[in-house]
DNA sequence: AAGACGGAGGTTTTT
DNA sequence: CCTCCGTCTT
């Protein structure tokens, strides 16, 4: 392997994090400091030194992140990535279905089903119900909320006290109602990947004793998005000789809604006093002005460590702040700058909008389609999220793991079966009466002599007949299972019925066909791999519509989600107070100072040209509303920032 | 059991 | 504005 190459082209800084061997090690990265080439190289380094890709465990938050991560290893390394490199979820998953089996007083199996946030609401709507809880007083949404929030703190529902808001609605026990459910289930919600690893480690030193002796050195990527969890996994993971290498950015830290304390990053070193610190602070992405522009902003948040990024990169140009008229003048201004910038020989792809909420991407898509221009929408509505492959979905699920009654009720509903409300919850009663799951006493039961094939009966005798074939449909391969699991739900021939009235039904089908090209493409790339861990790949990775560079479109995305990408052109829309910040984020003080990270990790994306848009009315549900500028454009300097008035009409009245 | 109709509400951000 | 839920009807 070519050391050379490693350690080529590198700061003092950036060396000195890249050939760190052992021990703790905190790099404090700042925005386009250079930390992902830092990570890399410092994993290629290791493998260079004898370590073996098997012992390296790498964390990140995102897939999006461990892809990129995965790539750039392999050019450096021109060998396969190490296999341990992936998002936390991703990584306990297949922790665990090795190795729950090993945990004790939990019913649940390696064959476990993932569940998504619609399926945990599923569930607690049956939680809800079974104590009698009014939907209107708690949601199953803010239920699930508060649950989580308990989850991500490691608070049992043992010692869950509801906060006063809730405490007269029996929360505590909906929420063990919950956990029951799971397990009745054999399913386990996206807390639960981390948390059941955690038990798992802290219950079975065996089991510690063996990960620790496989996994040599951890990295974790964004330290700062740490939850008490994932804080505690990175303890019990790290091992004796404590090669726990983190990076991270504390005023990049946007995901303290789901649990993540930042404080982590800033008491790493009170964890591990013999920690080395570095600080990568010189900025190799943006220009002078934008990078001025950023510091000066993040400068009012008060809970931070002081930190100044600097760069050798040119000024540059002013960033532009520019009031318009209203929302559709917003989109028009983006969409017309995008074409200024082509005819200009810029590329669709250099350039970016951000938004604070998905539901923004609607007016600059229209803008953007009647402008002819290409665009990417990063996030939205995942392919997974599709009602008919959640259908499809619900069914294969089914087939790894019959005790996932969710996804059984699911399937029921998804096809015109004729088993109904009533009749389910029949099923339900009997399977419970004979310790049964539903689908098992389905494929098992004789409902023909049961029911005499009478009336009603007779379309569960036909139901029960299909459980039982899809017991028959092979599982060996995955395109293959996929493909005759398809045929075999009968789906397709529904939607080419209903073709007619329905002009939704040809594109369900064809996703029902991308799915099986999905699963033959899964299949291709990991031959050992089963339906199982399709499913998975399915439930945690299923971004399709991630990034891609190499598209000559414009992208468009939360702020969110533009963490760790970037772009030569940005544009930041909808400044202004109640979005940016946001309505539901201006409690705290710590809410707020999130918010003008979220403005920080935006503008820090660009690097030749930013611009920040907010207009004076704006439509939401229909409805206009006049809105003031966020207070953040306030806090901007007046030098490097151009501000433009276009509110008085003009540049596209009319339109 | 399934389709139509009416009312209420509306995730900010993601694994 | 749109979507999701629940209820009412057939």
């Amino acid at each position: 392997m070519p050391t050379s190459d490693i350690l080529e082209n590198l700061t003092d800084a950036q060396h000195e994090a890249v050939v760190h061997m052992d021990g703790p090690m905190l790099v404090v990265a700042g925005a386009g400091s250079g930390k992902t080439r830092v990570v890399t190289r410092r994993i290629a380094h290791l493998i260079s030194k004898g370590v073996w890709p098997s012992q390296i465990l790498a964390m990140t938050f995102t897939n999006k992140a461990a892809r990129e991560m995965k790539e750039r290893i392999g050019e450096l390394t021109g060998a396969e990535p190490p296999r341990w490199v992936g998002t936390f979820h991703s990584a306990c998953a297949k922790l665990l279905r090795r190795d729950l089996d090993k945990l004790s007083d939990d019913s649940r199996t390696g064959s476990f089903t993932i569940y998504d946030s619609g399926d945990q609401k599923s569930i607690l709507k049956l939680c809800l119900k079974e104590f009698g809880v009014d939907t209107k007083s708690l949601s199953p949404a803010q239920a699930q909320t508060a649950i989580s929030k308990a989850k991500v703190a490691m608070i049992d529902p043992d010692e869950y006290m509801p906060s006063a808001y809730f405490s007269s609605l029996r929360l505590d026990e909906v929420y063990a109602a919950y956990e029951r459910r799971l397990r009745e289930f054999n399913a386990v919600d996206f807390d639960d990947l981390l948390l059941l690893v955690v038990r798992l480690l802290e219950s079975r030193p065996d089991v510690r004793d063996m990960y620790h002796g496989r996994f040599r050195h951890l990295l974790i990527d964004e330290y700062q998005d740490t939850n008490r969890i994932q804080y505690r996994l990175m303890k019990l993971l790290g091992g004796p000789a404590h090669n726990v290498h983190v990076t991270g950015d504390p005023d990049q830290s946007i995901y303290s809604w789901r649990g993540a304390e930042y404080r982590n990053i800033m008491e790493f070193t009170e964890d591990f006093p013999d920690a080395r610190v570095v600080r990568l602070e010189q900025n190799y992405r943006s220009t002078q002005t934008i990078l001025d522009v950023a510091n000066e902003l993040i400068e009012y948040n008060f809970d931070r460590i002081s930190k100044e990024l600097f760069t050798e990169n040119p000024i540059g140009c002013p960033v532009g702040v520019i009031e318009l008229p209203n929302g559709r003048h917003e989109a028009l201004w983006v969409a017309n700058r995008v074409q200024e910038l082509y005819m200009d020989r810029k590329r669709l792809s250099d350039m970016a909008v951000f938004y604070r909420t998905n539901a923004q991407s609607r007016a600059l898509e229209d803008a953007f389609i009647d402008a002819a221009i290409p665009y990417q929408v990063l996030g939205g509505l995942r392919f997974y999220e599709r009602k008919e492959i959640k259908d499809m979905l619900a069914q294969l699920r089914i087939m790894v793991n019959p005790r996932d009654t969710i996804s059984l009720e699911r399937v029921v509903g998804s096809k015109p079966v004729g088993v109904g409300a009533k009749t389910f919850a029949k099923i339900l009663d009997r399977a419970a009466a004979n310790d049964l799951s539903p689908l098992e006493l389905l494929q098992r039961e004789d409902f023909s002599s049961l029911y005499g094939g009478r009336g009603g009966g007779k379309k569960v005798v036909g139901f029960a007949d299909w459980c039982r074939g899809l017991a028959e449909l092979p599982l060996d391969s995955v395109g293959d299972c996929v493909a005759e699991a398809v045929s075999y739900s009968g789906l397709v021939s529904l939607f080419e019925s209903q073709g007619r009235s329905d002009p939704l039904s040809e594109s369900r089908i064809d996703n029902l066909g991308a799915l099986v090209d999905r699963a033959y493409e899964f299949a291709r790339q990991r031959p050992d791999a089963d339906l199982r861990l399709f499913l998975e790949e399915m439930a945690l990775v299923a971004d399709v519509d991630a990034h891609d560079p190499e598209t000559d479109a414009v992208s468009l995305m939360t702020l969110h989600s533009s963490k760790g990408l970037e772009f030569p052109f940005v544009f930041i829309v909808g400044l202004e107070s109640g979005l940016l910040p946001h309505r539901n984020s201006c409690e705290t003080q710590e809410q707020l100072e999130e918010e003008r990270r979220l403005l920080y990790v935006g503008l820090t994306r660009a690097k030749e040209e930013a611009v920040l848009l907010h207009v004076q009315v704006r439509s939401q549900w229909g409805r206009d509303d006049y809105t003031s500028p966020s207070p953040f454009l306030a806090e901007l300097p007046e030098e490097g920032v151009e501000r433009l008035d276009l509110s008085g009409g003009g540049a596209f009245d009319d339109w």
